[in-house]
DNA sequence: CCATTTTGTTCGGGATAGAAACAAAGCTGG
DNA sequence: CCAGCTTTGTTTCTATCCCGAACAAAATGG
């Protein structure tokens, strides 16, 4: 029951009804590869033969390829179809303070090459040089010049998808910024950019693998803030202004540490890393020195979790209570948002063992329906790249998605 | 941006076409009426013969009517479109614990009539007795009968919208309930249920008026409880369960009194109608006796907006209370959700003239972005029947809404 | 009254779904 | 090894709809 917004609607025209049926074709081949003609017109409930014009459409184009002939008990055997992701690659780029990492994938997110490098300083402009010629150099070395699909950034900050501009990333110093074009110039790809917690979110509607899928879940990232990614009806929630997802600043500690944004005791100032470590350092967190001299410490969260692995108590304490808070903000989004299913990124994953127990009964506690406080929830550790899987995301994701249409 | 649902599409078929273009013509001629074929064939871009068609379809369907001619400086004039909404009813239903209220209105929301009565107390089948007779004398009375396009219900609780079906009511006293089923039955009139902060939102997509229009926006009610209709990009957020828009559970006051949902601080134990009542009379909140006594006192908020009024300080400090905790509720979902506008329902609206400034404060402190800081806010007073108009909403949706492709 | 302008209708052509006939390719049982 | 059966995939024809152009209708102004 979506309204049609009048001032940006599609009509359809006469070749609309085709694009429909060929976007669900692709996406029935998609999830359910490798499968026949016969077998789509059945779950399309469509007749053989517009499937058959339908599929030597796409493969003229390229999207899918004839695969083996199955084995059938009677009859004719099917000649199976499946997606082209082997010759078609996705560069990745994941932008963050310190360093920027680059990804090479095939179209189905396979990883080809993985390389990082320092983030110039408030510098937008040396960052897509620097990228240019990596990637250049990347795709040649993989031999991917000719059969690239597109390149897809994440940036933490503030991002007009459309435009492909970046509004704000105080993070990096960035002002606003013509990425897309830039970068697109420079390469002669298309290129397509996101919010980091947002292309997460999209990465598990595009690139999820074998768990249960919902068209609604969030995607939360603890990190040095904390993110959310809110998938609603199947389809992201950016907001008016594109900053939806900033959940981090909610005041649930009257007494606890002045947070970066003025407050005192937000959720992040509580269970971001920063908070986490200066818990255990018995730093003042509301004392910005202090953030500088975390920082410039080099003490970071895989730290923490080794020191607790290897029987430190205090830093256990420090995890627990950093769970205790998590739950207590995944609480908040359970009974606001009901999603089907949270995922979890950032370090604190790879201490999912202590923290899931404790974030668990808080929500347990908090939730006011039985099927919310049992809302599934899945870690993912640092080591999947999820950020790069996010920006990988942002190339495929056209190909497969729904037209838009009223 | 919407990934297609493998398990639940809708493919395009050879009226397709013709049905989402039918879908844009009729919103079109809602939001711009009167307006002329030739105007619908520009503001589409699609052929006059075409729109000849289409309107001809709706004319003959009863959608719409023929009007005047309009004057036109030079060459032939043209013939205005109108919404046919006089001789077309929907009736109205709003469920609360202590009191259902009905209305009876034409396909535009203009009120024909208005009753109330007593709701009966944990019995719905005794309810939709009440209901079936009271709906048929309106019906009749005013000469309704054939053209009623249907029924809404809101419900204070869990609906699952697609089955008609209440799952849990707790403030009416009803578990598990075929209302819709029962409620049609009864009447020979389709019926649509919807949750009530829900629908209230719903009706500002669908029946609002001259304010400007946004894809994304949240509307809280305050009353016995807080609840929030969350839309985003043009859709109810649901949730995987029905039971998204919970944001009164969120803990803001350790030291705050215990809520009914058992935590301590939350919110709604705030901001919430008792909430401000207790703080006036000097009640201790979280004593759970000291509800029942606020309910029977008979003293409401309207009475105590009436005392504020008249210059009663202590009733001026406990509304400028709720107005603040109003403000951080609202600021969590200005960062959250990033609206494009908030609607306030309840009767706190009719003090909004002292509250809007300390919430907007509250708000303009905690917002993390320049815009999101001056989100518009538009107070709803109970004198518009939100609710009731919500109730229409849910019948009148489903006509004008875009139809569910792929 | 006729030229001009704009609205609204009609009609032929192209794209697509839909249904049915047909060809292809396998299996089975004599 | 071949006839008969089954299933897959293709071709062909028709109905629906957009699309554009031609045409009719209705008004204005000289």
């Amino acid at each position: 029951m979506r309204k049609i917004d009048t001032r940006n609607f599609r009509r359809a025209t006469r070749s609309t009804a085709r694009e429909v049926n060929r976007q669900i074709l692709l996406e029935l081949v998609r999830e359910h590869q490798p499968i026949s003609r016969a077998d789509l017109a059945r779950r399309m409930s469509l007749g053989r033969g517009t499937v058959t014009e339908l599929v030597n459409g796409l493969l003229a184009e390229g999207e899918i390829y004839e695969g083996a002939t199955a084995m059938a008990p009677r009859g004719r055997r099917p000649t199976l179809l499946h997606i082209r992701t082997r010759d078609r690659f996705v560069v990745g780029v994941d932008v963050r303070f310190s360093r920027t990492s680059l990804i090479l994938a095939d179209f189905a997110g396979r990883q080809l090459a993985l390389e990082s490098f320092e983030t110039p300083l408030n510098a937008p402009e040396l960052l897509v040089e620097a990228l240019q010629a990596r990637i250049r150099r990347l795709l040649e070395s993989g031999g991917a010049m000719e059969n690239c699909q597109g390149i897809g950034v994440v940036v933490p900050g503030v991002v007009d998808r459309k435009a492909g501009r970046v509004l704000a990333a105080p993070q990096l110093g960035w002002g606003e910024f013509e990425l897309a074009a830039t970068l697109g110039e420079a390469t002669g790809l298309p290129v397509a950019i996101e919010n980091a917690p947002m292309a997460c979110a999209l990465a598990h509607l595009w690139l999820g693998g074998d768990v249960i899928k919902t068209e609604n879940f969030v995607y939360v990232t603890v990190a040095d803030g904390v993110g959310v990614g809110v998938v609603a009806n199947g389809q992201l929630v950016r907001g008016h202004g594109s900053t939806a997802g900033e959940f981090g600043h909610i005041p649930s500690e009257p007494s606890g540490p002045v947070c970066r944004c003025g407050s005192r005791g937000c959720l992040e100032a509580c269970e971001a890393h920063l908070a986490t470590l200066a818990r255990y350092l018995g730093y003042d967190f509301s004392d910005r020195e202090n953030h500088r001299r975390l920082h410039d410490s080099q003490f970071t969260m895989p730290d923490l979790i080794a020191r607790f692995r290897s029987g430190d108590a205090r830093a256990r304490a420090a995890l627990e209570e950093t769970g205790r808070y998590l739950g207590i903000g995944l609480s908040i989004l359970v009974n606001g948002l009901n999603p089907g299913r949270i995922f979890v990124g950032g370090e604190i994953a790879a201490a999912w063992d202590l923290v899931e127990p404790l974030l668990r009964r808080e929500i347990a506690a908090r939730a006011l329906t039985r099927a919310a406080g049992a809302t599934p929830i899945t870690p993912e550790p640092a080591t999947e790249h999820p950020r790069l899987r996010g920006a990988m995301a942002l190339v495929v994701a056209p190909v497969f998605a729904a037209p838009q249409l009223a």
